[in-house]
DNA sequence: CGAGGAGTTGAAGAATTTCAACAAAGGTGG
DNA sequence: CCACCTTTGTTGAAATTCTTCAACTCCTCG
């Protein structure tokens, strides 16, 4: 209950907008919890899509097998995110998706989703929920496209941070990062090798410090400026504006 | 007219569903058409966010400015794909926007987009325009990641090439594109030297014939299979149960 | 205690970038 | 209509980044 309140409920919510039966069909959506196994798939690729996943507990990663015996991932998912949105619009699902340690998620069909799209405040929450998803993933292409290795690095471990600190999992500076260098190799598009000496480079620099799942970035802000982080999409609240043109439409 | 009326309609309209209301609000967007020269900014990066924009002619594409001063082109938007879609739910733009060519735009407000979402089938196809175009943005990740260049030169032609013919503007598997080598570097994140060099590599394979902006791809097939291309992103009919869902649903 | 997964390190090789020079095409103004 | 200038594309050679292969270590778990 606690986390549909917070995280998800503050990305749907247009401020003091969301009615009281709004929230109670948000809530509502919170019915059955289930337990996941470290690396279990939710889904593969090609499977029929009818449901979203809420992530409750634990790390999750959405991502494409190639022929050639790589995979590419897509994106890892933390707690409050929501899994299978890139889905919706498509009768089968575009990517495989697992757990990567044990966890919790909530299902809700797009039964549920319709639902709630008959309210329009919470239809223009999700829009730019789904949006604000878009958003990072435009961001990984940028410094996929145009960075070197460890400029991705530093920049994947910048948003995991920003993302973390949001739902109050960073402390000291320091968080859990449930990911093998293989993971995040298969993220960045570069091999699990040259991911290893990315990150004796990075602490060579005192940027990152790091054993096995725990990151410290001594000074986050260094890191920011070397990546030329654009946070401003990592924002979770909604523009002001939004209500206002809510309460003028009808 | 036409144009919404067949691709963008098309793309929001879940099958048998869309009201004669419905049409009439979303052909009302079509009031103000705009007519913009070639490599004319529609906006810079950080601007005011408030707006979408349908192209009816010509082509656009969306980029970030690096501070190293390269720049990496995000999506190019082909006549009937919308502009901006990403920005929504953020008060700024993420992302500069320019015409390639000359070419005509239909600007739309967040206002009439939330008049739109009063109408919750709207809403749906609204939403499942937004997830392909994810989908578009999650496949040009992969093969960022993961292909080599003459592989990523590949598959970028072969979208090209689907993307254009959904709206019948290829003809004896040949088409115009109006694309710098400059412009496909930034898109692909490769260097101009090396998309010249991909280009002759195609060429020589038999793959890809171009002079200047017109471009022939012989065997699409065999281009398919050497990109490993996943077509059912580009699939433009909503699944069925889209329909059944929503006339269950209240 | 042994086995397997995960991470590190070195060296060779491949892919790609950079720099530089040149060629071809297109637009502009005389 | 031509000359010129700018933009775009091509080619070569050197430098760099990154991958691959292989060996080895460390840690964890059974």
């Amino acid at each position: 209950m606690a986390l549909l309140d917070t995280v998800v409920m503050r990305g749907l919510t247009v401020q003091g907008v969301l009615s009281p039966e709004d929230r109670a069909l948000l809530l509502g959506l919170e019915l059955n919890p289930r337990h996941i196994s470290a690396n279990e798939e939710l889904w593969q690729e090609r499977a029929d899509a009818d449901m979203f996943c809420v992530v409750k507990e634990g790390w999750a990663y959405s991502y494409r097998n190639l022929r050639n015996g790589s995979k590419q991932i897509l994106k890892f998912y933390l707690p409050g995110d929501i899994i299978g949105m890139r889905d919706f619009g498509f009768t089968r699902r575009l990517s495989s998706a697992a757990m990567i340690n044990q966890g919790v998620i909530y299902p809700f069909s797009y039964q549920q989703l319709f639902e709630l799209f008959g309210r329009s405040s919470l239809a223009v929450g999700i829009m730019a929920t789904a949006m604000r998803q878009q958003a990072l993933l435009s961001e990984r292409l940028i410094y996929l496209g145009q960075y070197a290795a460890h400029e991705r690095l530093a920049h994947f471990l910048y948003e995991i941070y920003l993302r973390l600190k949001r739902i109050e999992a960073v402390e000291d500076n320091s968080f859990l990062m449930p990911l093998t260098q293989q993971l995040i190799s298969d993220a960045l598009g570069m091999s699990p090798v040259h991911v290893s000496r990315t990150f004796s480079m990075l602490r060579e620099e005192g940027l990152v410090i790091r054993d096995r799942q725990h990151v410290k970035l001594p000074d986050p802000e260094a890191l920011a400026r070397l990546v030329e982080f654009n946070d401003s999409y990592i924002d979770e609240l909604l523009p002001l504006t939004f209500a206002e043109l809510l309460r003028a439409s009808p």
